[in-house]
DNA sequence: GTGGTCTAGACCACG
DNA sequence: GTGGTCTAGACCACG
């Protein structure tokens, strides 16, 4: 892998460790991010976001334990060979539900009519350039 | 209205005041709650759902802000007659793509892909009946 | 910006969080304080004005709903870089008319006349140069 | 005098009390009230406008307070013969320009420019039907 | 009775 | 370090 970016908006509502975070996990799922890939050092990362080092081994650490990247002790941090699936089907689709709900109530209370709604996921998910998974992987 | 019930879980990621405030507006956006119809007063809240009466003034002042509710002095809290548009359409977008960014990201995080998210999305507006707006109501 | 100053007068009418958000307001519109510049953080200005920390938290929480200023996780509270417009027009002037309504009755209870009322009205905005807005700007 | 009218607006951000007496020193400005005239019972009021009798009775005490009315034990209240001025010139111009100052702060934090400010400003001057005072009364 | 403001202090998330 | 939420309790204005 050569040239991941990662980019943070502070001040937004998700914490900064979250997004990090978030970026990985798109990597992988997109392959931008292949198994084995190393990822920057922590502290190389976070003078580049110009962050606090403490988020981004917060970041990391959470993706070790979601089985996404792994820890090689003095080398850094490499994408995960395998994933494993850390939530089973049931929890996860109770976690995408609540987040739903609150989307979607905030967006009715700001009166938005169901077309707006999903008009503006298809663009939020176009620019993340999610794409649908290659064949028979995970999710 | 007769019944109007309110039920708070602690201990989730989900503030209190957050909580009473989704349930008014839920409330409100189902016709459960009728304009003019009294909320419980802030105390009698506090009460009965045993916690601290601060929450549910704080929670109440929010919905005052957002025009969903009015207070009458010395009365108490009041569902709004008609509600007001309080948001310039500019501050609306910028609410909705929050609350977006957080719903998406969410998702990401739980391994959704963008066919998967979207599914989600329509059938969740489904459910809500969400129609275009008539004419110059609120869906 | 270097010294911006609060102060607070306790057991006037006006609460205290009023106080403090006014005074960033005004300082904002004076120029006073700049896009960018860091307000101080809630425990030291609590400290200064030797008040609760809930009271600032108030106040700077009212202004950032405003607009005002932005918070930044884990830094502190800054001057937003560009006023949003957050109300729609409906309600900018519904505000405009509360607080008419209010200085008019205290001008009304203290016997001034509708010429007196007038002419005081004149000189404050003429004390403060408020010009028509040049383009798409704030006055 | 014949019928003189009270109307009250709830909800907004002046107390009950306070309109009541605004409306009687301001039909006493006009000449609507003349000296002797009596006010409606406070009952009698406090059933007119669906109040609370207490909030009557609040309102005229501090008529009686400022010399504008003259309560008469058994017979109810009048409109005072010569009213006291009760505040010095320096303190009403005090109160004056304190009401002042937080209009014109909130109309500029509105984004109005001076010339929607002093048209609001006579449109409501206008509504009250303020009119200068005859000759060389009070204020 | 109603809500509004403020305090002192705890505990938590984020950086 | 930063802010956000919540509690328990006081005191006040308004009705």
């Amino acid at each position: 892998m050569a040239a991941f970016h990662f980019n943070i908006t502070t001040g937004a509502g998700t914490p900064i460790y979250r997004q990090i975070g978030d970026q990985v996990r798109l990597g992988v799922a997109t392959g931008a991010l292949a198994p084995g890939d190393p990822l920057p050092s922590v502290r190389a990362l976070a003078d580049r976001l110009v962050i606090n080092a403490n988020t981004v081994a917060k970041a990391y650490a959470e993706l070790v334990r979601d089985g996404v990247v792994e820890s090689q002790q003095g080398l850094g941090f490499f994408v995960a060979s395998k994933k494993r699936q850390v939530y089973s089907r049931a929890e996860r689709l109770r976690r995408l539900h609540q987040a739903l709900e609150a989307f979607v109530h905030e967006a009715v209370f700001l009166d938005f009519t169901a077309d707006e709604i999903r008009e503006s996921v298809d663009e939020k998910l176009a620019d993340l350039e999610l794409q649908p998974k290659p064949a028979g992987e995970k999710a």
